[in-house]
Order: C-alpha cells, then structure tokens, then sequence
DNA sequence: ACATCTACCTGGAGGC
DNA sequence: TGCCTCCAGGTAGATG
C-alpha cells in the first residue's frame, strides 16, 4: 500500500525517464477509478513536454505548460515504465504514451486511485489546496504539532493521520512513529507534552525517511520491470504485529481499533 | 469547527 | 476444491 515514502520513492524513480519527455497519446481503458478521469486527457496532453515532477502529500503532479496531470496511487497502485506496444494486462487503467517509445502504465486493482487534471497551479486544486504542512519539510515541528493539537478531543494516532494537520502519514507510520516515540496512540493529543510532541515528529520524520532510504536501494529498476516496483516490506516493530513479541522488551504487542482501523502498540514500551 | 461514520473496490485469508 | 465472509487500506463527503 503506498504511503508516502512509496510515493516519493515512485517520483525519484520516474522523474529521470520523464522531465523533458513529449507526450504522442494517452490511453483510457478504465475510465473510472475514484473519480472520472477526465475524457478530454488525451486531447490536453498530446504533443506536449512534461517540465516536471512533484509530490504534495501522496499526489504525484506531472507539471506541463499548460496544467498538471495529478495522480493519486489510493492503496493498490503503482506507475511503471514499458515499452510501447506492451500489452496491457488486468487493472492496468490507464497509460500515458511517450514520444521516446515508452510509456508510464498506471495499474490499480482496487481503484482508490485518481488521474486528474488541473489547469494552472496544482496547488489550488480543491483536493490540494487544504492539506497541511509536509512531514518532512521544516515547518513541520514540535511546536507546530504541540499547538495544532492543544483544543483537539481527539487520540494522537488520528491527529497524525489527519492531512489537514500533517500529510502523507498512513496507518503503516503512524504506528511505527508512535512506537518509536513512545506514545500510545489513543493517548488524548491535547495532553501531549512539548517535549513528547518534538520527539514525535522526529519519529515521524525519521520512519518515513529510513522506509524512502530502504525503498531506493531495494526498488527494482522502473523500466520494464515486474509488477514489484515501487514497493518494499519493512520490518516493522509494531504494525500487523499482534501477539508477537515487542522487539524491545518481549511483551506481546497489543491491537485496538481507532476511527476503524487497526492500531498496534507495545503496552511497555508506549506509555 | 470538530468528531465520527460511510462508501468506494478487490485480493487474500480464514472458516466451513 | 469451492464457496462464503471478512478484512485491509486512503480519503472525500455526509452526518452528527
């Protein structure tokens, strides 16, 4: 399921095979996953040079002249790089057609995902324009944190998971974060500490950073490669670990549901 | 304004 | 083996 790290891991594998690319045609052969996409693509994009590439939360913004192609991975996509002519298989949605002969073949089997259009800046764009601050930019801090949370009746775990605070943080990391950060998700977020709000976006920062680093050197080359790319198992110390032994301190990790989903944590190491 | 719930979709796991 | 049910996930949009 890609959360951030996947996505920014996608960018930096395609960015190289597409800045500077024309687009020859664009091909629909799903034309609904989220939302439409828009019928008009192939007449917006052919014959234009993608300038380039940029993420904003888990949004990949293919930039052209005139607009950007915003894509959206949901939890079951990936993008890779085929040559021309290769055949599409099942839940492989929608390809965008190179003048190099490649093409970038999005494939989504559960369809979360979105292709979209925007004329002008993305960033005005209705899904953009509200997201909060990106984790791993500087003006995501203790502070920030500390007082975004100050009136909020609301467990940690969902703040974290909240874009319109902080983007990009799925139910993967924010586990893992906690864990690291030694707070209990279902702690109230308005009764986080400073000090404990500083060490959470540290964690934060440095689960997502570690799972990018970890991402590029296993990722598999983005050019005609398996259906792998663009994804990597972790060893996590918490998440989808219930029952097993906390890699810290042995005791058996707990599971709760929080705003129906799962949450993992260690009822020792976690306070 | 904020908190909570629902819906979307499909593959995989587990039960029978 | 086959069928059934349940679950996972991101997030917009509806509801409270």
């Amino acid at each position: 399921m890609p959360e951030l790290p996947e996505v920014e891991t996608t960018l930096r594998g395609l960015a190289p095979h597409l800045i500077g690319q024309t687009v020859s045609d664009v091909s629909i052969r799903t034309p609904q996953l989220r939302w439409a996409i828009p019928p008009q693509l192939p007449g917006l994009l052919r014959q234009q040079t993608i300038r380039a590439l940029h993420r904003r939360a888990k949004y990949l913004l293919i930039e052209f002249d005139h607009g950007t192609l915003i894509l959206h991975l949901g939890m079951s996509g990936s993008l890779r790089l085929l040559p021309i002519g290769t055949a599409a298989l099942p839940h492989e949605h929608f390809d965008l057609i190179l003048d190099n002969g490649t093409l970038m073949r999005l494939r989504d089997p559960r369809r979360f995902g979105a292709v979209l259009w925007h004329s002008g800046d993305a960033m005005n764009h209705p899904l953009l324009a509200k997201l909060g601050v990106e984790p791993l930019e500087e003006n995501f801090t203790g502070p920030y944190l500390f007082q975004a949370t100050r009136m909020r009746n609301a467990a940690i775990k969902l703040i974290i998971m909240d874009h319109h605070i902080v983007v990009g943080i799925g139910n993967i990391y924010a586990n893992e974060a906690l864990f690291h950060a030694g707070i209990r998700p279902e702690m109230m977020a308005s009764k986080l500490s400073k000090p404990r709000s500083a060490r959470l976006v540290q964690t934060l920062r440095e689960t997502l950073i570690s799972a990018i680093t970890q991402g590029g050197s296993s990722l598999r080359d983005y050019v005609g490669s398996d259906g792998n790319a663009g994804y990597f198992q972790q060893n996590y110390y918490v998440y989808d670990r219930a029952g097993e032994p906390c890699r810290t301190c042995n005791t058996a990790i707990k599971q709760i549901t929080q705003g129906q989903r799962s949450s993992f944590y260690c009822a020792v190491c976690q306070k």
